[in-house]
DNA sequence: AAGCAGTTTAAACAAGCGTTTAAAATAACG
DNA sequence: CGTTATTTTAAACGCTTGTTTAAACTGCTT
């Protein structure tokens, strides 16, 4: 295996695990067993490696996201549910492309929403609109009666639950198994994501708040 | 005003803006204008620092929580919008007891839940017990048939959500006054994700997953 | 006024950080 | 084989971090 790729596993773990700020790059090289420098010199700086890193789960992603999600809006009438289970496929698909993968990227899509100042945001929204774009494009199918700025709202409410929840998806699937003895994986905790936040962005519309 | 209270101050706001990790103790003492070793003198670390500010808005909290949740639990028939509501004006009543005390207290929420490994859920589950406990128990009662382990997810579904959007509440105001043309207020983020999380936690129980 | 506890201060400490350098090792190619 | 390019390496750089030290200062009591 390459230098390039030993880095980038490495990170991706320590990353996932500890968030972006609270890895050094002394951890990665050593766990990556190859020199220190060796990250400025394939990478040129931490920052360029965070972003190599998101970039190889978001490229794999990302189309196979945007396919499923516009399937889903070519049909009559999508349900919320068929919304977000479209996302289920996808992102179980990168447990293929490697080890824990699934688990991997949502906890880094978590560390990348809370760490480092809104950063990871603005690489995904720029990098990556057409997968945002389908996806309020099927809300809108799913539920059209939703205002633009409710909609807005409970996007940024499901983006909260999904990120929190997997970033410390290791911690509650351990409690699941002290608490109730279930031996679970990332793909029962998106399962049991999906009724709720399809509920969430479902709810009934309110009626008007202020002027 | 006391040295002490100049640094929780000055803790407080740089935390909640910038993470406990983000946060130098230079930072703090700089804007506190106090000497940098008063930190050390005062609370003994940078982690006894970061437990003072957290107990300092828990500790006028959680006693209003526990009445609130308990008034809502006598209620013949409590709603989950009821239940949930209960938390606004106990929040809400951080702006008096401090300037922009309920927004900090959020997010400072949101920054320990993600920063620090999780140190954060261990000192309220530790040292908030009540509140949880109280919570637990009017959500049973206004959704009798959620299985225990049903509302162990969505209980972390829901602090998720809450605890995401609130540690970004600043930039989605800033979103919303751009995109929408709407000045909003920490209260209005309250009071829009009360909907949300009801409709989640009050989702149908799906039907059963596997053994 | 002298002594003393409590507090503040400037300075230094050791450790860790990301990054850079220049020499050594390896690979690729005519 | 010899000569470039590419990659790896050890060492050091400058900087920031949390914490400690010991001296200076404060306000109070006897």
């Amino acid at each position: 295996m390459s230098t390039k790729n030993k880095i980038l596993d490495a990170a991706e773990s320590l990353f996932a695990d500890k968030g972006f700020n609270g890895t050094s790059l002394r951890e990665i090289t050593s766990q990556a067993e190859v020199n220190l420098a060796a990250v400025n010199y394939h990478f040129g700086s931490k920052k360029e490696l965070i972003k190599a890193v998101m970039s190889r789960y978001m490229n794999e992603l990302s189309p196979r996201l945007e396919i499923a999600l516009t399937q889903v809006c070519e049909q009559d009438s999508p349900s919320l549910i068929e919304v977000f289970s479209a996302f289920i496929d996808p992102l179980l698909s990168l447990n293929d492309f490697k080890n824990n993968g699934t688990s991997n990227f949502l906890q880094l899509l978590g560390r990348g929403y809370t760490d480092s100042q809104g950063f990871l945001r603005w690489f995904l929204t720029t990098q990556y609109p057409g997968v945002i774009d389908n996806f309020v494009l099927a809300v809108q199918k799913a539920y059209p009666q939703l205002s633009a700025e409710e909609m807005f709202w409970r996007l940024h409410f499901t983006m909260g639950t999904v990120v929190f929840t997997m970033s410390s998806s290791d911690a509650l699937i351990d409690i699941a198994k002290s608490d109730f003895e279930r031996d679970l994986q990332i793909s029962d905790v998106i399962r049991n994501v999906i009724p709720y936040v399809a509920a969430g962005v479902g709810a009934p519309m309110p009626v008007a708040i202020r002027s």
